[in-house]
DNA sequence: ATGAAAGCGCTAACAC
DNA sequence: GTGTTAGCGCTTTCAT
């Protein structure tokens, strides 16, 4: 079936294709009843207008880029949700793109997105990288690009985060107060943001304590299960920690995998807390104390930065940095003394 | 800093911007040292072709649609991941697009498709939809449409899907041989295809085992958790059953929180099987008995047949009907006799 | 091997 | 209130 297009429409009306067109787009010039008469038949032949003309011509795509790590995660599902949800309510469009991790495809992404696809990015930039040129790059080409999660370092950058410094130092005194006091880390790539301040709230939490910083007790996760799991194995058996605080969800889930293969008892042999949105977190065994942020919200706020930096209601260069507080849920992983 | 297009390429080279134009696109009746000449100052230059200007020409976008119930959903989430893998070994872009279960946002969605926005659609139809005109309508314009997990009745329709009758049946069948003998069934919108088949497993098995249907023990869960969990309290504390078969995920994770708050024991009690992805099912306590669908792969296959269509690999009008298969992982929720 | 020119469908400035 | 027209950046046919 053949695509309908305004000319045929004005064809069909006596109308030019002008007029069709303002009409559509309910101009204050248009008569009332050619209006209606367009619009009637516009709906009849389900026409719907071509968005690479209109892009083209408007140097506008109505179109954003989200551009995450992974998607089969529990928060970046939950904030990519918030997103859509604000870019729905605005008829945006949202593109999707998956670094799993890698620099060099989040380098080609942002590379492409130069060619003007996109109106703008929402970024949780990967593990590995290193610099932001190649974000920079887009706001030099006026495409506004808000960070969320795993932000830009630069001072002058749009981004959404949580508290992830206090409430690593909380999750951390959390666990001392239960008792522990050799006390593990899993962490992220010290590469971003969230890596450092969650190990910089551990540590805070171990100076205000007293506790000596013990660097065989830091374990730099990545993003191999099976390389994740035999150094928390090893952490298990040989470093004698009481206390694990894993900087996202993936490592605690290796954690209980690991604690349940070499029968080790989650608490009374190991306590854990983890930064988590896991729906079932109350529902594991034992039942997962969890530092939770608000993904979804997450996800609106960073959208709703970039709609109104695309509205003008912000300036392109105007820094932003929301942060949002996210909750620790005490459950049966940190319960003390048995 | 302003855009770099085509024509500024040209002008700076001395040459016009149809050598320029197919140079970038290697075409064999430029001259080698012209290509690289083209190439090298494009690259300098960080030029990136206009995709609208583009799109708009050559009436092709590069793009897909993906059109899923939710994103917040482990099953869609790894599906979304594998269409992702070969969207991008493709060199496309995937727009994505939430129904949330509503038909209206589901026909809004396919008929704002019509315009051309996207080369192809992937879609998991909505729990509320009734008929399939919206994305008929699609594919009348020549775009196809490649339907997954959740799809079309239509004969003609391209199609990935798991056994879902079989593996209900073996799952009811299961309980069964586990010793249940009042087995209820939590159910999915009847009005799509996996609702009626995972039904259909489930009456099968009871029928095979000589098991009276009892419609009492049939919940037709929704969209709404409060609701759910009533009517499964309900089940577990009036309906005397002693099996439950979930449809999907998020009923057993329902079922589970209220045997926790109505202390009813899995599986001594009531034992437990549902279609699951949950990376934590062995985690749970008890550890889920689950069917657990290939979901990358699903994602992979449809993103495939949708690439192999628009490549004239698969002519458009060609059904296809793949069915992959899931795997039922016993764990002690449905553990025996006790 | 390179270039001129038409035109994809739409928008917007400017007539009338 | 409606119409004419140029042009967004690119691809592609047809000359040269």
């Amino acid at each position: 079936m053949e695509r309908v297009n305004i000319k045929q429409l004005a064809a069909m009306l006596n109308l030019s294709i002008a007029t069709v067109s303002k009409a559509l787009r309910d101009s204050y010039d248009i008569s009332k009843a050619t209006k209606e008469k367009v619009i009637e038949l516009a709906a009849r032949l389900n026409y719907e207008p071509n968005p690479h003309a209109s892009s083209l011509r408007r140097n506008k795509s109505k179109t954003i880029a989200v551009i995450v790590p992974e998607i089969a995660n529990n928060y970046f599902a939950l904030a990519i949700n918030g997103i859509e949800s604000v870019a729905e309510e605005n008829s945006f469009h949202v593109l999707i793109y998956l670094t799993h991790e890698d620099f060099e495809k989040e380098k080609m992404f942002a590379r492409h997105l130069l060619s003007g696809r996109v109106d703008g990015v929402l970024v949780s930039i990967s593990g590995a990288t290193t610099d932001y040129a190649h974000l920079r790059a887009l706001e030099q080409k006026d495409i506004p690009v808000v960070y969320f999660d795993r932000v830009s370092e630069a001072e002058d950058a749009k981004r959404i985060t949580t508290d992830d410094f206090e409430s690593s130092r909380l999750a951390t005194s959390h666990l001392i107060t239960k008792g522990c006091t050799r006390i593990a880390h899993l962490a992220i790539s010290q590469h971003t943001s969230i890596g450092k301040k969650r190990k910089g709230g551990y540590l805070q939490a171990l100076a205000d304590h007293n506790i000596p910083v013990d660097d065989s007790l830091i374990i730099y996760c990545g993003n191999y299960d099976e390389k994740n799991a035999a150094s928390i194995a090893d952490l298990l058996l040989y470093k004698k920690c009481d206390g694990i605080f894993a900087a996202v969800e993936k490592y605690a889930i290796t954690t209980y995998e690991q604690c349940s293969a070499l029968n080790i008892s989650i608490p009374q042999q190991v306590k854990v807390i983890a930064f988590s949105n896991l729906q079932t977190a109350s529902l594991l065994n034992p039942p997962l104390t969890t530092i939770t942020q608000p993904a979804f919200d997450i996800g609106r706020e960073a959208a709703s930065i970039l709609f109104n930096t695309l509205n003008k209601k912000i300036p392109p260069g105007d820094p932003e940095n929301i942060i949002l507080k996210s909750l620790l849920i005490e459950r049966d992983s940190t319960s003390g003394e048995w």
